[in-house]
DNA sequence: ATAGTAAGTTACAAATAGTAACTATGAAAG
DNA sequence: CTTTCATAGTTACTATTTGTAACTTACTAT
């Protein structure tokens, strides 16, 4: 790697947006909380990476993980505030790709 | 792969911008048509991959590719209009990286 | 005892990215 | 002339990330 002269934190957002599955992961949370077999069958990602992807994405705030001790365990992702903050982002890639793709 | 509820065109897109470097190449070129050694060196990205990258982009129509006949050799690229769409898109995840990122 | 369900994890093969050296073309310098 | 410099890549090779499918754990219901 070089130098370069990008902004940082500009930098670590399209790092975590420009990393597969994550904008589409964060799209399906904006419908609202959704458990982890809900996210995998409304996504063509699979159970590894989408295990990977929603570990990086509560990492790094944008997402929180509840688990309800039910049985079988049920386990909600939802948005943080940090999260919900993307949302403007997604909807303009949402309203360019159904202007400029066929 | 499985199957999918989610918008062949916003997955499309997702996967455009989701795809490393090119979120911040689209970002480098909204500043106006650039050289490869430039925006080589704006970014920490390599020739090998920066080459890959603007060849999508040119193949999917969001930047075009312009050469001079100079000694030596000058190439310009910049944003087609369906590139410069993005810009929207671009300036709300810069926004938010300002916002949310420490 | 067997099967079913949710939420993962593991192992392995395939694809993509990172790094550094190399190429083509012609101009200018020694 | 032959060595050097510059731009815009390409190549070869390694390292990291993805994709696929089978397996795990915990508890319930049959």
């Amino acid at each position: 790697m070089k130098e370069s002269t990008i902004c940082p934190r500009l930098s670590k957002a399209m790092e975590l947006i420009g990393k597969r599955w994550t904008g589409l992961i964060l799209y399906q949370l904006l419908e609202g909380p959704q458990r982890f077999n809900e996210i995998e069958s409304a996504l063509p990602v699979s159970g590894r990476l989408l295990s990977e992807r929603l570990k990086e994405l509560e990492k790094e705030g944008l997402v929180v993980r509840h688990v309800y001790a039910e049985v079988p365990v049920k386990v909600e992702y939802s948005l943080t505030e940090k999260g919900k903050g993307l949302k403007d982002a997604i909807a303009d890639i949402e309203q360019w790709s159904k202007v400029w793709l066929s």
